[in-house]
DNA sequence: TCGTTCAATCTGCTTGGCCGAATGTATGTT
DNA sequence: AACATACATTCGGCCAAGCAGATTGAACGA
């Protein structure tokens, strides 16, 4: 099954018991908090969101650095926008984004950590996209 | 850094200026963090993997609390096993599902508090889903 | 003034991925 | 043995959301 990297692993695990109450209740905050997540389950938006995590940037640069068609980036940066994750600052013609809430860096990072621990099972996961 | 954000200080107190060099890279990866994202990003999956961070359960239970067919609970399950979010025990006939990796909670936790500080917007959001 | 550039929005097309239902495979019971 | 339970896998249908390209509008420079 899945491969833990087992430094120290003991026989019990604990079972993740300490949850802060904040998880308790999952009415319907859910479908939000699932928005959330999908903002960044797009390769795409993903990619747009590591370039900003590196400086602010306007919207032909993050053209130039994805590839693809105008319209679509600023899609992309509209919708990191509205989920929070980014925020616009137009200057003449040109619109600037950029991470304002550095906990938006610990997301990624603690994501980034957690999947290249299972990133085998992961890319191998026929349940979410093939995708090439 | 190209362009320090020293330019007109903003009235934001931390700039998000400090970056992990974890993010300079993004070639492969990117696709691989995007899945694992995305497999958050089913509102069916998280209340599941929400539902086992308050402890183990069995795929019986964990169809009664979504409240959906046993072929899909099946497969969201399946899919958070493989992405890394739970693991499997089988006991019997049955299966038990638990979080493992007490980061997932932190994960979570941290993608909450996100999300609530943009709720409005998030929910409003029409680039993702108009679907409540 | 007019033409250019940058960016947001609209149109149509195509695909990823969620769904229930049906089916398959162990395991436990009688 | 047959039967029941618990879970996994597969199938056809449907809609959210991805894409390129065209259009619109605002902000410059000549």
């Amino acid at each position: 099954m899945t491969g833990n990297p087992g430094t120290t692993a003991p026989p019990v695990p604990r079972p993740a018991a300490a949850v802060p109450p904040l998880l308790g209740d999952a009415g319907e905050q859910v479908g939000v908090v699932a928005k959330f997540f999908r903002a960044l389950g797009d390769p795409t938006r993903l990619r747009l969101l590591e370039f900003l995590l590196a400086g602010e940037h306007t919207v032909s640069e993050c053209i130039a650095h994805v590839g693809l068609s105008q319209g679509r980036v600023s899609v992309h940066l509209a919708c990191l926008a509205d989920c929070g994750y980014v925020a616009a600052r137009r200057q003449g013609r040109f619109t600037h984004y950029r991470v304002v809430d550095p906990r938006v860096a610990d997301l990624v990072v603690l994501a980034r950590s957690l999947a290249a621990d299972n990133c085998t099972a992961l890319a191998a996961c026929p349940r979410i996209a093939p995708r090439t």
